[in-house]
DNA sequence: TCATTCTGTAATTGTCTTTATTACAGTACA
DNA sequence: TGTACTGTAATAAAGACAATTACAGAATGA
């Protein structure tokens, strides 16, 4: 994959998992993960448009869990910021004269299937609670 | 992980599997999969570094295989080109003086060691012949 | 009502990473 | 000894990502 959006996303719901119902403002979680408030407030947007996170507008507004966080699965995180395939593609077309090259992306794909699914069985079987109990 | 790499070094090893010990040269292979040819030389190195892949220097020179498709197991290759955390890890240090932000990292690391693992028993099973054995 | 404190979002800028390009020394071959 | 390659460094261009600025709109409570 590419970018830091999964690590932020986790970071946000463990907050907030921890927060127990309390709403946390986006200036607060940025000061923890020590990024721009700004982007906090896209993540969160992100995460409330795949159903995780409820947001509430105004003041003494925030965010908390829009469900259980034994019930958030973080296969569910994954696939809320996946944006890229896993191991990367490359960025240009290649050859279509050359046998390789004109077959290779649909067999990466294929590829990228089968160990996308390996890791998302992971990924199920682990929910945020599991992950926040870890911390002491 | 981050970039275009995965999928060059699969071309390449492709391309060097279904070349059957014929040298190829880094111009013709760079056409396939129409990048640069000294980004090629570079995968080259590195495939080279890492054992896979034998080059010769000069004219008539290029690259082939160092050992046979049946040999190289998918797991390999990546390991030869990965570089950061499967999911990505935030830039910035976290807030130490959260209790979530002081342990995240930590607990991030170990359920990466978790799913990598996943991923890599799937990678370990298939080899570069069985990839190349997929093309008609 | 209205100042205050938040979210939501767009637009811009800055920074970092990745890829392309240029250049050239060195090697092998015919 | 010219030609066709690799190997590698240095630089430039392009693209991706994050930070910042700006501001409209929503909820609260004095």
């Amino acid at each position: 994959m590419n970018n830091g959006r999964f690590p932020i996303s986790m970071h946000i719901l463990t907050l907030l998992a921890s927060a127990k119902g309390e709403l946390l403002s986006s200036d607060y979680i940025a000061g923890s993960i020590n990024i721009n408030p700004v982007l906090v407030r896209k993540e969160i947007s992100n995460l409330r448009n795949h159903g995780l996170i409820e947001s509430k507008e105004g003041k003494n507004g925030g965010a908390t869990l829009a469900k259980s966080a034994e019930k958030i699965q973080l296969s569910e995180v994954y696939h809320a910021v996946q944006q890229a395939a896993l191991l990367g593609n490359s960025k240009n077309e290649p050859n279509p004269d050359c046998p390789v090259g004109k077959q290779i992306k649909q067999h990466l794909d294929h590829l990228y299937v089968e160990i996308e699914g390996a890791l998302l069985r992971k990924l199920e079987k682990t929910t945020l609670a599991d992950f926040l109990g870890q911390f002491e």
